[in-house]
DNA sequence: CTCCGGGAAA
DNA sequence: TTTCCTGGAG
């Protein structure tokens, strides 16, 4: 809390960013560019573990393939068949393909003629999209356009929260702020899949292994807990 | 706030 | 056996 506002809030969060780059050197590459197919597996991936993912989008790619052409005219049976594995199915089949109608009716089946507009335009443009929220429109925008934002999931909410750089009960747009404030537009993609990578593996929502984190000594959570025993 | 959901980890 | 997973909508 002190250190924090000593050194200032920006590189605080630097600092913690380099201490992750350092300790989680592979980067998963996301080598995908297209960014309808970007956005359609990020819809399959909501509350979805990677792997189960990863089935459901190799199933789909080679039984209908991911355009929005074919998806737009496959029966919604067959997309729910396809992305299973992944679960929530009955739903993210129902988007997917309504998605892909309204791409290729509205924009002439080419998404980057939403994402090429101006940031805030394209982002509300998004949002209006059946299953696409705020966390999924900044996915599309920084990973398939290169956009300044900064997508907040699950593990980033609850380690900014631990970290104490937001309020407990912060909401999405703030949280995004405050890294998006803090980091150079550049390293919002390679920071936002280290936290990541940092929540599954060490900063996990129950049972945290705090004693082998790298950026512990920069976490309330974790002064919080030492300080109690 | 609840529901959607199969699969793997715990 | 239960819990949890790179959310979003009703």
């Amino acid at each position: 809390m002190k250190s924090a506002q000593v050194y200032g809030l920006m590189e605080h969060l630097r600092n913690i960013i380099d201490r992750l780059e350092n300790a989680y050197p592979e980067r998963w590459e996301w080598k995908e560019r297209d960014p309808f197919k970007i956005l359609i597996v990020t819809i399959i991936s909501q509350r979805t573990n990677w792997k189960n993912v990863d089935a459901a989008v190799q199933r789909l790619e080679s039984e209908v393939g991911i355009s929005p052409e074919t998806l737009a005219s496959t029966d919604v049976g067959k997309i729910a068949e396809c992305i299973r594995v992944a679960g929530l199915y009955n739903e993210k089949s129902e988007k997917i393909k309504k998605i892909a109608q309204v791409v290729l009716e509205e924009y002439g089946g080419d998404l980057s003629k939403i994402i090429s507009m101006p940031l805030d335009e394209a982002r509300r443009e998004l949002l209006k999209l059946p299953g696409i929220g705020p966390k999924t429109a900044d996915v599309v925008l920084l990973f398939g356009a290169r956009k300044p934002v900064f997508p907040v999931d699950t593990h980033i909410t609850r380690i900014s929260k631990r970290l104490g750089i937001v309020r407990e009960n912060a909401d999405y747009e703030e949280i995004r702020r405050v890294w998006e404030d803090a980091l150079p537009p550049e390293k919002y993609a390679i920071a936002h899949i280290l936290l990541i990578i940092h929540g599954r593996r060490v900063c996990k929502s129950q049972k945290p292994n705090c004693q082998e984190c790298v950026i512990k000594e920069y976490c309330e959570y974790y002064k919080r807990k030492e300080g109690s025993r």
